[in-house]
DNA sequence: CCAATAGTGTCTGTGAGACAGTATAAG
DNA sequence: CTTATACTGTCTCACAGACACTATTGG
């Protein structure tokens, strides 16, 4: 049929003309949690951590995954439907949110045709530890990568603790994307561990050449926390010369000072905007 | 309900739980093209360009759009979708495909929901000049981007030439993520004019740690020409000995020569995987 | 020979890696 | 005074930017 106008045509429209399906975001949402050592002398060990949400119903009925909800089509972005869904699971509705990546393939959800935009938040732990739902709960993760593409996430509530282990390989000779197989999980639902690896791949990179990270961070640090968040996201030691040349024009000095640790006080700084 | 398995579970559920809605990819073909010029001594310039169809139907018809097609949500994945449209579009099958940025704005497809994930698909135009479907047409383009954050994208097919303007602004004070909105635009469909900004914005990052750029490339090529392919994305002028420094473990020699120019001939290199 | 690009040699400045050294609190 | 971290000074090396220089072709 031929219309004449736009409006007309607009106005005869069948949004059944093409099949639909449902769509859900997923959140990485990553923090850095901070653990006392027994030696009161010595600083506080720093993890990455990730918030998982245990299933209470099917699929994948007990196992554990990425907070994230069904998108609302009438009402809300996918990114509002990200932010609906962390309001619930911390009460905080001002984190940082990043898309990541749409996944979608054609099984990943047993239930039917499912695709879903997966994002990454950011948030200082501090800001939410105890306002979390009960459902949901904070695992460091720690990842391993092998000479042979093997990759191996550990996960670790304090309760329960599991390991995932994936294949890592580059999707084209000539580009930067991995592709990921999971090749041994009992715990993580849907496709969540491809998820979880690419979210940190890209929080990875992004460290470099972002500010990305003062969402992770308390208004005031010291340059040795900074330090640390950095080397527990980059998975290597830094030397502390080099990491306050690179930082230094992103950060200001204030007049506040961290004591009582046991040796010299640290002055605290700010993220300069 | 309280079903006993999974598979029971799977038995009743209803689709139907969530409402559905539907998805399209859009696909920014980049290419780089040569043109020769009037001065027989002088190497032809390059430009890059981008694959546009026109509308032959509401909505926006006659106006230009990205290459794109809706997803058939039983068959295929959304890279899938990508490559079928791909193949009508070029008849080609085995072009670089990225997935890019999913675009879900509420009314950008003013006949109903329709959430869009853009893809980046590039091509050494040299591959398919003659194939592309009649509908569709390569538009040279050209960015400028002024001081208070106005961009302009020209697009120009030889036939037609026009201009849109856009406005960038960062999204969030700690990340790299900039939020375009469209000031002025009376030739693009739908919210192409960012899809494409984005898409340009994510080449020219890319070029710089990746081997994409070798997608563009035929499969023998002066470093002459390589470094304008750069120069063209980057939108600046390199430097000949820091440019082929930078590359010399990319690439490797053959034995071919390009003459005929005018000048001193120059050796075709080819990309060392 | 001329015009134009191809391709190389080398100086210089920047900035990261490395390591040693000084500073300072709690106990 | 010891221990552990905070913080700084400085050497070196790698490498990008810059520019000058040589090489080679078609006309």
């Amino acid at each position: 049929m031929q219309y004449k106008t736009e409006e007309e045509f607009l106005k005869n429209y069948d949004p059944n003309k093409f099949e639909r399906l449902s769509m859900t975001t997923d959140i990485i949402l990553i923090s850095v949690s901070s653990s006392k050592q027994d030696n009161y002398r010595k600083t506080s060990k720093k993890k990455m951590s990730i918030l998982l949400a245990k299933r209470d119903d099917y699929p994948y009925k007990g196992m554990w995954c990425l907070p994230g909800g069904f998108l609302k089509p009438k009402e809300e972005t996918l990114e509002e439907c990200a932010k609906r869904v962390l309001k619930t699971e911390t009460g905080l509705s001002n984190i940082y949110l990043e898309q990541l990546y749409t996944f979608d393939d054609i099984n990943r959800d047993p239930r039917m045709r499912v695709i879903s935009s997966s994002y990454i938040a950011l948030v200082d732990k501090n800001r939410l530890d105890q306002k979390i739902s009960n459902n949901a709960s904070w695992f460091d993760i720690t990842l391993y990568e092998e000479k042979d593409n093997s990759v191996f996430i550990t996960l670790d509530n304090g309760d329960v603790s599991f390991s995932i282990e994936l294949e890592k390989k580059l999707k084209e000779k000539t580009t930067d994307r991995y592709k990921f197989s999971t090749k041994k999980n009992d715990y993580l639902a849907f496709d969540h561990p491809i998820v979880i690896l690419t979210g940190l791949e890209r929080l990875r990179n992004k460290l470099n050449y972002t500010d990305i990270v003062f969402n992770m961070m308390p208004e005031y640090f010291t340059l040795g926390d900074l330090q640390q968040v950095y080397e527990v996201i980059l998975n290597k030691k830094l030397l502390a010369p080099a990491f306050r040349r690179i930082i230094a024009d992103k950060v200001e000095k204030t007049e506040k000072v961290k004591t009582g640790e046991g040796h010299r006080p640290s002055v605290l700084y700010r993220y300069r905007r």
